[in-house]
This record gives C-alpha cells, structure tokens and sequence, in this order.
DNA sequence: GTTGTAGACGATACTAAGTCTCACTGATAC
DNA sequence: GTATCAGTGAGACTTAGTATCGTCTACAAC
C-alpha cells in the first residue's frame, strides 16, 4: 500500500469524503522532501482553493500526517511527519531538517511540573544551526 | 533610577533619539505585568502610529527590554524581560507567564551538536499547561 | 537662541498567512 | 433516482507585520 493509499485509509476511516481536491493535496503533501509552506502546496495543487488547501492541511496536522516547523524567525511550515513527537534541528542556511528521535524534554516536563505545580500539557522546541555541508562550504569559500 | 529612565539611558546610549512617541511606547510595554500583544499597546499609546509601535518593538527586542513568547498557537506576543537568555512556561487557562531561570537545554545543546555535527546557534523552548490556581478552580466548578 | 539635518514620525498601501462566508457541487446512504 | 450534507472555490476579511514617502523634530553645532 502506498503512503498516499494509506492516508486515503485514514482519512475513510475516520468518516472523511475522499475527494479529488483532497487526494490532489495530499499527494502534493507527500512529495514534499523537506520542509514546506502551505503556499507550495498551493502552487502545487493548482486548482484547489486556498480555503480548502488549509482545511486539508488542518486535517492532516490533526491526524498527525504532517507536523509543524517553527523557524528561527516564528514563521510556521510544514513537514511530513513519520513518526511520533519528536522535535526538529533546521538548518538556518540550506534549510535542511533533521528529526530528533526522542523527545529531548520530557524529564525536564516531570521536574518542571513538580517545582511549580503546573500540570504540563505541551511543548514547543526547536534547533537552529548550520548543518557540516553548510559550515564546510562556509570554510571554503571565505 | 525608575525602570523607564533606564531604558531611555540604554537608547541614548546607542545614539538612538528620545520622542515622545518612543517614551509613550516604552511606558506601555513597561507597565504590562504578563505577555502582551502589539495591538495592546496600540490601545495604551494612543496617538503613536502603527508603524512606530512596530519599529519600537523591534528596537526593545534588539536591546532585550522585551522578549517574545510564543504561545502554543504558534502567535507571538511579547514580554519584559527582565533577565538574560531564559525560557517560558505558559498557563493556557489564564495567560500567565512564568520564566525558568536557566536555560534547561544548553547541555542538550552540546550533546546534539556533537551527535548531528551542526553548529547549533539558537533554539526555542516554550512549556505549556495549566497553574496550581487554575487546576484547583477547575475542579471546584466540576 | 538659531539652525541644519538625519533620524524618527504618521499615514497608508502592501504582503503573508490564515479564517470566514456562502452559494454551489457531488459523494454517499437510502 | 434522489435527498442530504460534507466538502468546495471564490473572494472578502483578519491579523501581524513591512515598505514607502513626504513631513516633522530632537539634538548637536554654531
């Protein structure tokens, strides 16, 4: 079964109408290698209105198909998400993204909790740097 | 030394001029307890435009006065900050603001720079959740 | 005290990202 | 076959912030 398939799946699973605009998007979605806005979709899934191109992305943000990516500077896109939570080093120069495996805070969240008696419900956390392509190709051309 | 006549000595320091739209501007954002919006101080400033609310904004951020905080939406508001490089944690139920006094992730930092071998040169942490004070009115109106 | 000037100003147009509304369409159940 | 309602596209609107531009004024030099 192929990834697009088996959003298809969850998308009827969950009593959602499987429409061309949405396989359009969905599809545009997962050709996504990097990180994305929604604009590229828009670009991509030419002839599907804005308003349902966000509906959609609302949706698959729901289910867990994509995640968010902070950037250094608050702006919000979009990445496939394989996996559970977990948070994201950016590269701030070629734009590149790596997914942390584990979550890095969740120790910290149970002390937190136990030092303030706030009842913890969420975290965001990002990385921003230079991944070692960029930095060499820095070292080469200064 | 009141706090306003402080930041009024940081901005003459770095050859900035003083006007009455800044002094207004600064006041406002003084006299916040919690986080707060842009649009807040449009309100309190009064008569100040727009655009110089922005750009004074810009200017407390760039010398540290403020410090934004990114709510779990992922808007942007901001906050005195009346310390160094430190971390949020946000009560969803009423808007407050605790800050955490050290960086909890700088060791994080380090780890993940020697395991990915990007440089790392900044990150965002915000936690959110409920305060001791809202838990217990929670269970008081349930 | 007067003056020159560049930094700051307000108004306003613009952009980006996202939401809302509404009449229409078409997937699905019956 | 048809009724229904979730989903649609167009476009107005909102929010947060930036850019432009002609005018003003804080402040240093005289």
């Amino acid at each position: 079964m192929s990834e697009l398939e088996s959003v298809i799946r969850q998308l009827e699973a969950l009593d959602h109408r499987i429409t061309p605009s949405r396989v359009a998007v969905i599809a545009a979605v997962l050709a996504q290698s990097g990180h994305f806005s929604v604009e590229t979709i828009m670009h991509q899934a030419r002839g599907v209105g804005r308003a349902t191109v966000f509906r959609t992305m609302r949706l698959l943000t729901e289910l867990d198909i994509v995640c968010r990516v902070l950037l250094e500077d608050a702006s919000l896109h979009y990445r496939v998400s394989r996996r559970g939570h977990h948070h994201h080093l950016v590269c701030v120069s070629c734009g590149n993204v790596q997914d942390l495996d584990e979550c890095a805070v969740s120790d910290l969240v149970r002390e937190l909790a136990a030092a303030t008696e706030y009842e913890i419900e969420g975290h965001w956390l990002e990385f921003y740097g230079r991944c070692a392509a960029c930095r060499s190709s820095v070292a080469l051309t200064t």
